[in-house]
Order: C-alpha cells, then structure tokens, then sequence
DNA sequence: CACTTGACCTGTCCGC
DNA sequence: TGCGGACAGGTCAAGT
C-alpha cells in the first residue's frame, strides 16, 4: 500500500492518539509478521509509547524502556487504532491492547508486512536503513541533491532509479508515476539521457505530488487505511495512475499503461517525452 | 559493481 | 460457475 503520504499520514494521526499509552498485551496469529514475538512480548507489556515517528515508508514507535517497535507495511499492511472489542478481521496478524480501551491492529492481507522490537542504539547498524536515501520533503532535498543521488544509477530507467530507496526514500509505484507526469518525463527515459532542466523539474514534481497526497489524506487503491480506518483520497485527483484508457487531464490524449522496471507505468504520451 | 529476476502471500478481476 | 493467469501501494536474496 503504502508510500511515504500514507505512512506520513498514519504517523501524524498515531502521536495524537498512542503517544502516553501503555500497552497491556500483545496478541499473534501469524509469527512471521512479527519475529521474535514471543520472547519480546514480556519486553513489551507495561512499556509506555513515548513518541511515533517515520522514516521513508517505515515507522517507528518508541517506548519508554529505550527500545521501539519498527514496522514497514509493504503493500497490504494498515494499523488502525480502534476499540479493543473490535472483531478481529481476518487479515488482522497482530493486536496491542492498550490502556485506554483501545488496541492497535496490524492488519496484512498479503502477510508481506512485518513489526521488529529493536533497541534504539541497534537501529542505525541495519543496513536496510543506513543506505536509505535523503527524505525528499526535507529542506535540504535540493534539485543537487537529487541529481547527485541519480548518478548512482544512470544506466536504469529514471523509474526504476525513483523506486530505489537509496536514491529518494519514499517513493512508490504511484508517485513515480505521478511526478513523472508534472515532470514531463517519460518513465523508461534513461537517468543519463535527463537533462538538469528535467532533473529540476523533476525535483520539483517529486515535492508537490507528495505534498498534494498528504494533504488528501493519501492514496487507497484497495487495501490502504489510516490509523482511524479511513481511506485516502488522493486518487480522485491522480494525473495518470490508474487512469489508463482516460482522457488526460492536460491535454486530453489517451493515458497509456505500459511496464517499466518490472511495474505497472502510467503515462501520457503527448504530455510527456 | 550495476542491473534484473524470482520469492514472499492473498485476493480480485478478466477471459474462456 | 469454475478455473487459470495476470495483477496489486514493497523489498530482498539470488541470479546474470
């Protein structure tokens, strides 16, 4: 599902709601979404949350004992802060009860998403987040930066260099799309063959897309919800994901879907060379 | 090293 | 209705 909108949205919603909560029991019924579980549940009960951050498309919940919770959804994965006696779904993999009444569910159709207990001082030696790349709402994302960080990978396709997360961190299927469009730059272009103008301007699509899903609430092709259960709503406006066969909303031309980098790819042929 | 291909899973949709 | 295949917000390990 989820892309740094989503997560960022989940986060945001989550230190309002979690932050000063202690939790009370912790619940499985499918051991992969949660390794080491069984020994890190004494570790965990009683712990307070102390505060919720993200980082790219991961998040982590911090708890008072110095250790924090760090969770990456993948496609399919929600956490949804709800009524304790909520009915389990099926999907749900895990529950942390708190002491408010409330519990937090890990719900994850494809069962690809996962939780780790890590304390905080092991948390940077993991490489899958040392080699992240810059977060691109950040100030210092700059139009150098990101060209910088696109050398690494000049002979791939600038969309699959996009979804490498230690070139931008964040960034997913449907906002490689939709800032590819902004930028007017066909996805399968080669990182080499961008000009700095296009490098600019893609610096610049890459903010605003992200920055306009934010503020819809985020994307919901399927499975995609907020920590309240709610959807997104950023596709009711998307420029070309998932618009295949549909009138741009430039130009009018058809809206192609093609495969690049392995994804499914999204485009206007007219608005973008 | 740079880059591409399977694997991890379940559910849905489309064509026959 | 049923069945097979393609496809879906992601990321690794293993290939070439």
């Amino acid at each position: 599902m989820p892309e740094l909108p989503e997560i960022e949205t989940i986060v945001l919603a989550l230190k309002d709601l979690i932050v000063g909560r202690r939790i009370q029991e912790v619940t499985w019924d499918w051991p992969k979404s949660f390794p080491g579980l069984e020994p890190a549940r004494q570790a965990l009960l009683g712990q307070v949350i102390t505060g919720v951050e993200r980082r790219a498309k991961m998040i982590f919940i911090h708890l008072s004992s110095g250790d924090l919770l760090h969770i990456h959804l993948k496609m399919t994965g929600q956490l949804v802060y709800q009524p304790a006696t909520r009915e389990p779904l099926k999907s749900t993999r895990v529950i942390f009860q708190l002491d408010d009444g409330m519990a937090l569910f890990f719900n994850d159709t494809r069962k690809f998403g996962w939780i780790n207990l890590i304390n905080k001082e092991d948390l940077n030696q993991l490489t899958s987040i040392r080699r992240l790349g810059p977060e691109p709402l950040k100030v210092g994302f700059t139009a150098k930066i990101l060209e910088k960080q696109l050398s690494r990978r000049p002979n791939t396709s600038i969309k699959a260099a996009l979804l490498d997360q230690s070139v931008v961190a964040g960034l997913g299927n449907i906002y490689c799309d939709e800032a590819l469009f902004l930028a007017g730059i066909l996805p399968d272009r080669h990182v080499n063959s961008l000009s700095q103008a296009e490098v600019k301007s893609l610096h610049r699509s890459i903010r605003r897309v992200l920055k306009d899903s934010i503020s819809l609430g985020g994307s919901t092709r399927r499975d995609y919800r907020n920590a309240k259960g709610e959807i997104g709503h950023y596709l009711d406006h998307a420029w070309v994901y998932n618009r295949q066969g549909q009138a741009c909303r430039k130009c009018g031309q058809t809206i192609q879907k093609i495969r690049v980098a392995q994804r499914g790819t999204h485009f206007c042929p007219h608005c973008q060379v």
